[in-house]
DNA sequence: TGACTGTATTCCTATATAGGAATATAGAAT
DNA sequence: ATTCTATATTCCTATATAGGAATACAGTCA
């Protein structure tokens, strides 16, 4: 029963999160650390839970890696991802991790957000130094 | 957030059959026990575990307990109940379920399938017994 | 080269979960 | 009162999971 991956998948507070957030669209991890306020380690192992269940794909793209949901998705992830996009609207702690990605999204020049993967010009350096560099100019 | 004991509840095998049951009406545990063919004491304990969560209300009927999908549900449990019984129809394991249900329902004379509540008139017996009784006259 | 950054992994501990065997319980039948 | 039936509970064990501290590692920068 396939479901049940994705059941397992859904049923913490923290992937649920990041889940959420990368329906919006890739991303590396140091953002979901940005956003989640969670411990390095916390997220790094969710992301592992995540990967070897198939729910997430990776990409290393100079220091950071880059995490997606799959681009080839089952009917019944299609399903349920969809559901998962409904009810998050209504939950405040969805909605504020949606607003801080904005945030991220609206000061990065260019990235994964628009093009799918992190461009070749950004793979020197940190999505958020370039923004604090950024915010100081 | 509320939606983590929906996909708790939803991230085992034998729950999610129950859960996929439960959408076509009330059930007694002896009827699951029927369809499920797994022992007591596993199915009991899931029915716990869902009461725990408030994924199913039960109700004393005589010598049967009877479980059903909560009257009351919230917008968020509506949606991924809708989302489950999208995606088991796809699924051998419960499309196998309903059909052994179906057979049930059909052999039953009365009871909680087309009434809700297993009306008094069948309190004096079991549904199974009268279901023998039937086939064997 | 060495230092730095982002991320993963290892080791540990606490808690949750699944499942079986045996037993208990509540209500009905005799 | 005793027996029977449906279901729940207790006790046990094995495994999974969550999370932190410390450490490892890979790629980049100076």
């Amino acid at each position: 029963m396939d479901l049940i991956r994705i059941y397992q998948c859904f049923c913490d507070p923290t992937r649920l999160r990041i889940l959420n957030l990368l329906l919006q669209g890739p991303l590396c991890v140091c953002h979901l650390q940005d956003i989640l306020k969670e411990p390095q380690v916390k997220i790094s192992k969710h992301l592992l839970y995540l990967r070897e269940r198939d729910m997430v794909e990776v990409e290393r793209c100079g220091n950071w890696m880059i995490y997606a949901l799959p681009v080839k998705r089952g009917k019944e992830l299609e399903t349920n991802l969809k559901c998962l996009q409904d009810c998050t609207q209504s939950d405040p702690v969805f909605v504020k991790d949606l607003k801080a990605l904005a945030r991220i999204v609206k000061r990065e020049p260019v990235g994964v957000f628009n093009n799918g993967p992190y461009p070749a010009t950004v793979k020197a350096r940190s999505p958020l130094r370039i923004a604090s560099q950024r915010a100081s100019s």
